[in-house]
DNA sequence: AATGAATGAGTCTTCATTCAT
DNA sequence: GATGAATGAAGACTCATTCAT
């Protein structure tokens, strides 16, 4: 007696779920050198069941990627309704950033992987890189904006939007690496900030 | 009639520089996941005489990584003798730095992959994790003499520390993945400096 | 639908018993030398499965000297049950070892190649070793029980046992090297058994 | 000034003698496995150099055997002129065979290894073969003669032979692959020598 | 839908042999 | 005659992917 199809719809959405949730556990810790096995056993799956769901490894990739995508989104578009001056945003913004990398690190952890292994295919590389578009729009809009207020530091706007994505990208790589031993002197929010906020008057006149 | 000991002694460094050179292009760009039969492609030499060199693809990346240690230590050492007020020569110190991961990214991206990978050995990992130990040492001792002068933001020195590292590290990825498109935006040291200068009276008097 | 377990616990055993069976022919005729693909070609399997089955070369000698171990144990456990004086149980286990060697020498042949090739390595070495140890104690019990009869030659046991050691390898060896030309001249038991048999009156009477 | 052509062949002779020398050594010990940097390194000559002598690695067991061949020939040559009955004769030519064996086992080694290695080709494996021919005609000659006389066991000559090579290679192999341990079990010729003895009248009396 | 046995192309490494000097 | 740098074919092992059940 077959399955009603929409049982079966049921059980493959299941599947494909348990199987992604131990891809991003496996490829954070392994990166792209992790084998299908190892997904497999993670997911407590057959070896040749996850090639029902993916393609091939590189699927997987995609998934995951896509899946922080979606996330990522949805986290920014609420964050655009808050309230707050853009400098008060921007505090805000930065410091929950640092702080869910610290605390939640696989998908920078991932991300970290995928575009530090140079085998990553074109696509999902650029898929990859896609991602993070969304917030560096958004940074670079608060950014501007707090610009005029002089609440952020009168500088090339893209420049520092790269400054604070190299700061937060290095946060995680750096977690990735040393682990334990770093945690201890995991930066404060504040201290990244002063790479936006606008410098103490001292500063400036030296430089005059 | 043989070659000379001396000829061959030539010879020899001739092609293991030739070697190390062509393996600093192929691994900085395709990382560990680069082949011997890259390397040797790189040097323009056959597939069996990296092998004469180096006694395995391991020994190659140790070579790497002991050559970048030399040239920073060696770097390290004559910035330690110049001048300067503590602040002065953070300025410089990062400003240089920032520049030459611009300009010379190899040993840089080299260095991301080695840490980045998981698949690196311990052995070589710790290599080149006592690679940046003698650049943090003097990096946090600038900053806590330049603490008591006031020329630096009174926060934790080893965060401090941290987070310029991860800001440097940050760099260089993106250097790595972006590439062209990526430099026209490269931060300028005075912004990664922002979070080593202190605060702004205003924002003090916020914190108040 | 997934076969049951049960089924494919039998395929396993199936194919490791093919691949062993496959791998005493080869082993035995090649020795050491021979390749993992020759063990493969003889099983009529695919090269990557052998190593489903074992984990390298190693293992698959490791799991040869095994085999034989449990046959030799057996076979010794069930002789040393015999009823006979040891001069008459002495006969009967060379008479028996000497046609065993003689037509079933895949045995005794991998095993001279393990011992022979110094490129052996030494835990392999030393299973191989252990596993003439049963042999070679229950011998040394039967001479020195023969010797008080009166029905063994009166020498050193140790001495005796080598000797007939020595020969059962030797014609192996030889067997393994003359093969076909070499059967005509197969030596019957009894001239092995001169070795431990009490030499005549004529030849005590000579040495005096 | 070119050297004069007979002082050019000296050279040549002693080159050759040298490369040998070493070669006996390496590859008695490590076998076929033995790389020809095993064999120059021994030599003390270059890398090279052992390609001028010898075209390859085969040509140089083919020189071993030859070598040891003439040795032999020798040998038994002078061994057939010794005055004697057959019997004490035989007693002679196996005592000095296994004293030979345990004190310079060297010869023995090589061609247990050369036998042994299936990977040896026919041809050289035919050489080492040859090498026995003479000594083995001589054994049965001897064996015959003695079984006249009644100094022998009265069996199929060609068995007898047969077993005696066996016991010889049987303890070549011991004490190569035992080695130390087995020395103080070395056994007394009069052991082996009981192959060829015959009977005690009781033996004789059972078997009737 | 699920399983895991089977395949084989790709990579590291060794070493006999060649060749320029 | 002598040297040792250079070559490349061969073999062990891994793992993404396929397929019979």
């Amino acid at each position: 007696m077959p399955r009603t199809e929409e049982a079966n719809q049921q059980i493959r959405e299941a599947q494909k779920a348990k199987i992604l949730e131990a891809a991003w556990r496996v490829f954070a810790r392994q990166g792209r050198s992790a084998t299908m096995a190892d997904v497999a056993a993670a997911a407590d799956v057959s070896y040749g069941l996850v090639y029902r769901y993916f393609v091939n490894k590189e699927a997987i990739f995609h998934a995951l990627v896509e899946q922080s995508l979606q996330t990522k989104d949805a986290a920014f578009q609420r964050f655009e309704e808050l309230p707050g001056t853009p400098g008060e945003r921007l505090d805000r913004l930065i410091t929950r950033l640092i702080e869910s990398r610290r605390d939640h690190p696989e998908v920078s952890q991932l991300h970290a992987q995928i575009l530090c292994d140079p085998t990553t295919p074109a696509e999902l590389r650029d898929q990859a890189i896609r991602y993070g578009q969304a917030f560096q729009d958004m940074l670079k809009r608060l950014i501007i904006e707090g610009q005029t207020l002089g609440e952020v530091r009168p500088a090339d706007p893209d420049q520092l939007v790269t400054a604070v994505l190299a700061a937060l990208d290095g946060l995680t790589r750096l977690a990735l690496t040393y682990s334990e031993r770093f945690h201890q002197h995991y930066p404060d929010a504040s201290i990244i900030l002063g790479m936006l906020k606008p410098p103490a008057k001292r500063d400036r006149a030296e430089k005059e």
